[in-house]
DNA sequence: CTGAAAGCGCTTACAG
DNA sequence: CTGAAAGCGCTTACAG
C-alpha cells in the first residue's frame, strides 16, 4: 500500500477494489459494468469496496479494450463560435469518456470542402459528424455516404440514410409562439433566420401556423429575412421598430439576432420588455451575455455533441461487426426559458 | 492483414508501422514521439511507413502508460458562459490528448465552494484547475495550497506557490490604448471590469498610465466603472454617450461591455466607427458575432485551457516522482485584433 | 455465478 | 543507436 501511494497517489484500480472486496477483479468488473449475473453478496461488497476507496475506472484501459479507438471527424463551415463550441464540448467530453479520437477540419467553399473530407479520411476517420450548415447540404451528405461512410448529422435536413440529432424545431417555434400570444401580443414582429436553412424554414412555419390558427393575419411587414447573423438582425429590428403601429413583441429566428433586435431597442429608446418583448431561439451564450436576459427556446447544445457521438460509435461498431443499422433520428427535447426580455402586454 | 481489417478497419497500429518499415515497435515509437536517438535511415523509413499507412497513435493506449490515469477537477463559479465554454474547450482537448480525466463542479459562495472542493477530492482529483473570478479569491488557493493539492489558476493574481496561466494584461491594455492614440483619440472613454479581478486593475492602469506618458489628462468623468457584465456596460455607456463633448473612442475592458456600448451606440444612432470607435478585450465569440465586428484584444483561451493542463500534468507527474517543482508562471500571447469597430479620428 | 489467462496499443526501463 | 521484455488498467473470451 505504502508502495502503491509512493507510486501514484490518486489512483485506485480496479485490481484494489477486487482485493479489497475480496473477490477477482473480473467480478468487480462486472458489478462496475452493471452486468446482472453476479450474486448479491459479491455484488455489495464490491460496491462497498468502490465506495469507500473512491474508485473511478481509468477510460484508457477500459477504451482501450473496447472501443479499439475509433476516430471521429468533424467537419465544419463557418457556424456561430457559441454554438461551435458549445457543441464540441459535448463531442470531446463523449469521446474522452468513450476512448475515441476527434479530428476536427474546417471548410469554406464546396472545393475546399472536398479536400477536408479528404484529409480527415487520410487520417483514418471512421465516421465523420456535420453540424450546420454543412447539414442542410444534401450533396456533401449523400456523397460521404456513396462513399459508404458513416456520418451523424446535427440540427438539418432529415435525409434518407443519414442518422441526424436534432431538435424539434417546428414545436420549439410552436411552443414560443403560443407562449407570446398567451402574454397578449398579436403585432408580432419575425425576423427569419437564412432560408437555406432547415431549421430556419420550420421555425417560420411553425410561427405562421400557429398564429393561423388563432386567427390572427399578419400583415406582410411584419415578416422580414434575416440571415442568423447579428448584422442582418440588426437591419431587420430597424425595419420592424419602424412600422406604425410597432409591433409589441419580436420573435427572432436565432439569438445573436435577438442581440441585434435588443441592442436596437436599447438605442431607441425603447424599453425591454415594458414596451418590447424581444425573444430568440438557441439558447447560445449571448441569451445570458444580454441585458434583459433573453428568454428563448434552450437547444441542448452540448448533449446534442454528446449524442451525435455515441450514435456514431454505435455504427462504427456494427459496421465493425459487420451489422447493419438502419439511420437513427434522435430528437433532443427543446425548453421554453423563460427571461426577463418578455412580458405581458400593458394593457 | 485481411483479418485485421475484418476486426477493426480503421486501425494501424505501431506494430504496422514497425514491420511495414522493417524495424522494432521501439524504434518506431522513438521516431514518432521525436526522440533524436534514432538514426537518419531509420527515422526516413519510419516516418515514410506512418505517412503511406496513415498511422496515427492510439491515445489511449499511450495514456495508459504515461500519466497513469490523471485526474484533474475544474472548479468554476460563475464566469461568462462564452469564457468557459473555450476554456473548458481547450481542457477537454488536452485532456484527451494525454489520457486525463477532467471533473467539472460548479460552486457559488465560501460554503458552496468548500463543499464543491471537497466532492472533487473525493472522486480523487490529482489537482484542481480554478478560473477566473475563482483564481482572484487567495483563501480558496491558500487553502488549497496548504492542503497539498496542486492547483493552477488560470488569469487572477499570482500567489507565491500556485502556478498559473495568463496573459499580460497590463501589456494588452498598453497596446490597445497606444492603438487608439495613433487612430488620433484623445477623449477616450474606459469602461473598467470588476474592481475585485486582477486583470480588470491591471488593464485600468495600463490604460491610465499609456495616456499619462503621452501627456493626456483624462477628466475624471471618462473613466467609468463596470463589473463585466453587459448589464454594467450598458449603464457605463450611457453615461460617457452622454458626456459633452462625447468621446470619440470608448475603451471597454472586455467584449461583453463593448457589446453593450455598440447597443447603445446603434440606437442612439452613433455610428461605429465613423462616430465612435469601441473597442474591446478578450475575443470571445461575441467579438465575431456583433456588427461591426469588434477590434479587441485577443486572450487565447482555449490554449490557455490546454496549457493548464499540461501544468497540472507536469506537476502531478513531478509529484508522483517525488521531485519538487516551482510554482510556474505561464505567460501566453495575446494580440491586437483589429476589426471594423475602430476607425482613425476624421478631422 | 465466478475466476485465470490473455491482450487492447503503447512506452518505460533495462540490455546491449 | 537499437531492441526484447514487461506492464499501464481494463475487459473479452474461455473455462469451470
Amino acid at each position: 500500500m505504502s508502495k502503491r501511494e509512493r507510486q501514484n497517489p490518486g489512483a485506485v484500480t480496479i485490481l484494489d477494489v477486487a482485493r479489497h472486496a475480496g473477490v477477482s477483479p473480473m467480478t468487480a468488473s462486472r458489478v462496475i459494468n452493471g452486468n446482472p449475473r453476479v450474486g448479491q453478496d459479491l455484488r455489495d461488497r464490491v460496491q462497498a469496496s468502490v465506495k469507500l476507496l473512491g474508485y473511478r475506472p481509468n477510460l484508457a484501459g477500459r477504451s482501450l479494450r473496447t472501443t479499439s479507438s475509433a476516430r471521429i471527424g468533424v467537419l465544419y463551415s463557418n457556424p456561430s463560435a457559441a454554438y461551435l463550441n458549445e457543441l464540441m464540448l459535448g463531442v470531446l467530453e463523449q469521446s474522452s469518456l468513450s476512448g475515441a479520437q476527434v479530428l476536427v477540419e474546417k471548410c469554406g467553399g464546396i472545393a475546399s470542402q472536398r479536400a477536408a473530407t479528404r484529409r480527415l479520411l487520410e487520417a483514418g476517420v471512421d465516421g465523420i459528424i456535420l453540424p450546420p450548415p454543412l447539414c442542410d447540404a444534401p450533396q456533401t451528405l449523400q456523397e460521404l455516404d456513396e462513399r459508404g461512410i458513416p456520418v451523424v448529422a446535427v440540427a438539418g435536413a432529415q435525409v434518407a440514410g443519414v442518422s441526424s440529432v436534432r431538435i424539434d424545431d417546428y414545436q420549439g417555434a410552436r411552443a414560443m409562439t403560443r407562449y407570446l400570444l398567451e402574454l397578449g401580443h398579436t403585432r408580432i414582429g419575425f425576423i427569419q433566420g437564412d432560408p437555406d436553412h432547415t431549421a430556419a424554414q420550420l421555425r417560420r412555419q411553425a410561427f405562421l401556423d400557429t398564429l393561423a390558427e388563432s386567427g390572427i393575419q399578419l400583415p406582410d411587414d411584419h415578416m422580414v429575412v434575416g440571415m442568423f447573423t447579428y448584422r442582418s438582425g440588426l437591419a431587420a429590428a430597424r425595419q420592424l421598430l419602424e412600422l406604425d403601429p410597432r409591433p409589441t413583441a419580436i420573435f427572432c429566428s436565432n439569438d445573436d439576432m435577438a442581440a441585434a433586435a435588443m441592442a436596437v431597442a436599447h438605442g431607441t429608446g425603447v424599453r425591454i420588455p415594458d414596451e418590447l418583448t424581444v425573444v430568440g431561439f438557441d439558447d447560445t451564450p449571448v441569451a445570458t451575455t444580454l441585458w434583459p436576459e433573453l428568454t428563448t427556446i434552450r437547444q441542448p447544445v452540448t448533449a446534442m455533441g454528446k449524442s451525435a457521438v455515441a450514435l456514431m460509435l454505435e455504427e462504427i461498431r456494427a459496421r465493425r461487426a459487420g451489422r447493419h443499422r438502419d439511420a437513427t433520428h434522435q430528437v433532443m427535447k427543446h425548453a421554453l426559458v423563460k427571461r426577463q426580455s418578455s412580458a405581458a402586454l400593458a394593457s
